[in-house]
DNA sequence: CTGAAAGCGCTTACAG
DNA sequence: CTGAAAGCGCTTACAG
């Protein structure tokens, strides 16, 4: 309640109030008399630096704005927490923000209000208008899991979102499917063009096409629409793979096909998701997805925003690999053929 | 970059630092003519207040810490997502610690240094010290799903933990199982003794007692492993139904009871869990599960945190009901008998 | 190593 | 309604 400022702590020290300081200061020039004195003082005070006025005059408040806008997909909340605890070690705290695509003004204006050190936006749905304009005012901004067009100002941490697009293509090509359906997340969302991408030069290569094409825009529900719509035909007009923009829809469509529709996975139709969540390991779903390999994600993402706080100019473009997680709901239809 | 300040703009505009402020105050005298000049002068500056030197002398940091301690367990998200959200609309803003139970000390300190407004403690997990001491310190504190035993200052909110354990005890023995058994969260956390003691009293009530017990510390691995030793031997010597203490270990052992030991669920053995996730609805859970509600709990942690805020002295309990959420994972065994 | 002093960017009595 | 001034609690040149 009291609020004990470093000139309380200073009269009881018998110092001056800038001894204090120097003595909370890491490499501040102390002897050890003084600071052992001030430590004594504090410690009967219960005195701790108050952040926000250290803020005002440093101009670093040690605070990152992480923006997301919605924790269920839990690729994020992984993240988040994560995120979190790797910026913890480092002396800085994040300040949430979770925004929906309608109030970008009001958190873009926050943001700047709080005088955040750093922005990482990790949120497929959001306008980058948010991030250009954070970067404009010379906040450091790296962008998690997207990325921006044309855009020279700020940092971005990705996965190789089109290589896994890739993979998948060829993973299904490989084990003989032959109607080969893709269901979509937010349509424009770089996740989303360089995933389908991947996916469909691949197929392209192998002489194949998309069989069919639905959106989920990373949305549980749209997902579920997408599979009964795209599987309402019989067995012939209907896809016998499909590759989901990622798991948190994979899942989704996995409970459409199976428990309305009446399918058999993978004997009927295989899925493939994106993202590798822990989900996708569970006993029922046993989804072969792309993984992102989100500590590295993490650490480069912290490391790149440390780095720029610090001073260093340059943004750059980190693009981590990914690879494939076959599991359960993919089937080898070509040995299935053989043995039939 | 440049860093606009009420000065420049009180500049531009001619008026006066005092008038560039009281324009940015809601309610603050000011005349139209004055607030006009000023916000012309911050629009064309790109002038936004520093919410950092306001803290500093208003004292009130409009942040309120959250801390929690994993989110893997996909209640806490939720919980994050919407009480961000809802604090955002008051104009307040999270600031997130995830904390393990050996960063107590530090992430106190923390908190503390960043003269956060309130304190939000939502693991059932972390010490009770932290809420004491910030409790102590003059920070408005409310746990969120938990409690602290002999405690007078910090608010609470839970659901009825007690009731829900009752309704679960109740719905197996209505349902005809003989052989109830129950695994536990983290033995200690008030959510897993209020949950277990009610649990125990209503089987007592009608003339049962617990089957089998084990501890999954609320950990998905550790559930997995109690579901495997407690269902080890052969029918009639293992549970007809079994209670989780969450719905995040109820998943792990229908896990491991399914794909582990071949069960059949409900047939061999029905699963209650608690909390209902989204996941406890997916298509091949469908799990029975005692509902929190997350929205009341959120709105009212919120409202109590700020009316302490406010000045409320008075601090509280408030306890939500629960209801119980029948779905396809717990069978009617009576009803399977008579039709036998 | 140490202290006095200026100043970070605001809000808010105070007097007019 | 308006401006000059004090002050929130720190850090950091500056001089000694």
């Amino acid at each position: 309640m009291a609020a004990v400022t470093s000139l309380d702590v200073a009269r009881l020290a018998q110092v001056s109030q800038s001894a204090v300081s120097r003595a909370f200061t890491p490499g501040a020039s102390v002897s050890e008399v003084t600071r052992a004195k001030v430590e004594d003082a504090a410690r009967k005070l219960g005195y701790r630096p108050n952040a926000i006025a250290r803020s005002l005059i440093t101009r670093r408040s040690r605070m990152i704005a992480v923006v997301m806008s919605y924790l269920d997909n839990q690729f994020y909340p992984v993240v988040l927490e994560k995120i979190s605890q790797r910026l913890q070690r480092d002396g800085y705290h994040v300040l949430l923000f979770i925004a929906d695509t309608r109030e970008v003004d009001s958190v873009l204006s926050e943001i700047l209000q709080y005088q955040v050190d750093g922005l990482v936006l990790a949120s497929t749905a959001l306008s980058s208008a948010l991030a250009l304009r954070c970067s404009d005012a010379g906040i450091p901004v790296v962008l998690f899991n997207r990325t921006i067009r044309d855009n020279h100002t700020c940092s971005s941490v990705t996965s190789d979102n089109y290589e896994g697009g890739r993979l998948v293509a060829r993973h299904l090509v490989d084990t003989g499917h032959e109607r080969i359906a893709y269901i979509a997340g937010m349509e424009d969302s770089s996740t989303n063009l360089d995933r389908e991408r991947g996916f469909r030069d691949s197929l392209a290569e192998h002489g194949r096409r998309c069989f069919a094409r639905a959106v989920g825009n990373y949305d549980f529900e749209q997902a579920k629409a997408a599979a009964r719509h795209m599987f309402a035909g019989p067995a012939p007009q209907r896809p016998d793979a499909v590759f989901v923009a990622n798991d948190h829809m994979a899942i989704a469509v996995m409970d459409a096909l199976r428990m309305e529709l009446g399918l058999r996975i993978p004997l009927d139709v295989s899925v493939v998701g994106f993202d590798n969540v822990r989900q996708a390991a569970w006993g029922s779903y046993q989804l072969t997805s792309v993984e992102q390999d989100a500590d590295a994600m993490i650490e480069a993402t912290a490391r790149m925003l440390l780095d720029q706080i610090d001073g260093a100019v340059q943004s750059s473009a980190v693009v981590l690999p990914a690879r494939l997680v076959v599991r359960g709901s993919t089937l080898r239809r070509n040995s299935l053929k053989e043995s039939a």
